[in-house]
DNA sequence: CAGGATCCTTTTTGATACTG
DNA sequence: CAGTATCAAAAAGGATCCTG
């Protein structure tokens, strides 16, 4: 083995401010981008009914967290030649790979979140 | 079987929007907990060491996150009775049951950000 | 050392109305 | 249907200075 071999992937680290994969921890764990992802993993949706699934969300938001993921690579958007128009979302391969550990934190909160919400009513009770 | 079993628990779905799971999802995926549970997953650290290892967060929204994370059970914090005073953070047990999670986010994203970062370029690009 | 207190800026989110 | 435009509000984050 010598110097040719491929040089080892630079080590990013979430820990250390300036690098880049800081910006995309931040991006997958913004404040929609978890429900979208989560909505998206069953299969593709449309615009209207994505927005049903993602209880809550404004068309504005929901169009810009859409971009963001498309830019991200993590959504792919599809136009249909129709009129009304149909646009179909759904998770490209790099998306895929997301759903399952957005999955873990979804179920983590599902199940804890009656643990955390009694602690939450503990520290406030004092 | 009968209808003295316990009954099944709620069904907690954070795509609902009042559904109470979706506070807890949301605070645990904010801006710095990942990274402070992150930080804190090796050990205890004292709050000096901890603003050193989350890079770049400053003292006042490290102290306002801890506190956040303190109500909510998932971290323990310790005042030791010297002067100048020690305080230690660390995981609580159900802390510790957040950490699994939040690190498979953690290496998603380092192990994906450069796909994500040249899917931006290319998307940018246009 | 470990913060608390202030003040201020930036970023995010939301409500509402409108359009191809 | 699938957005866009505009405006307003809020929340988060940051800079700085101070203290037991």
């Amino acid at each position: 083995m010598h110097t040719l071999t491929t040089p080892p992937p630079p080590a990013f680290d979430v820990l250390s401010p300036q690098c880049p994969s800081r910006t995309v921890l931040r991006h997958v764990t913004d404040r929609w981008t978890p429900l979208i992802v989560s909505a998206l993993e069953e299969g593709p949706l449309r615009f209207g009914r994505l927005r049903e699934r993602v209880g809550g969300i404004t068309p504005k938001v929901l169009t810009e967290t859409l971009r963001s993921l498309e830019r991200d690579g993590l959504v792919l958007r599809t136009v249909g030649p129709t009129s009304p128009p149909r646009v179909d979302y759904e998770l490209t391969e790099l998306g895929a790979t997301l759903a399952g550990p957005i999955q873990t934190l979804r179920s983590w909160a599902q199940e804890h979140a009656e643990a955390v919400l009694s602690a939450r009513d503990r520290y406030d009770a004092e």
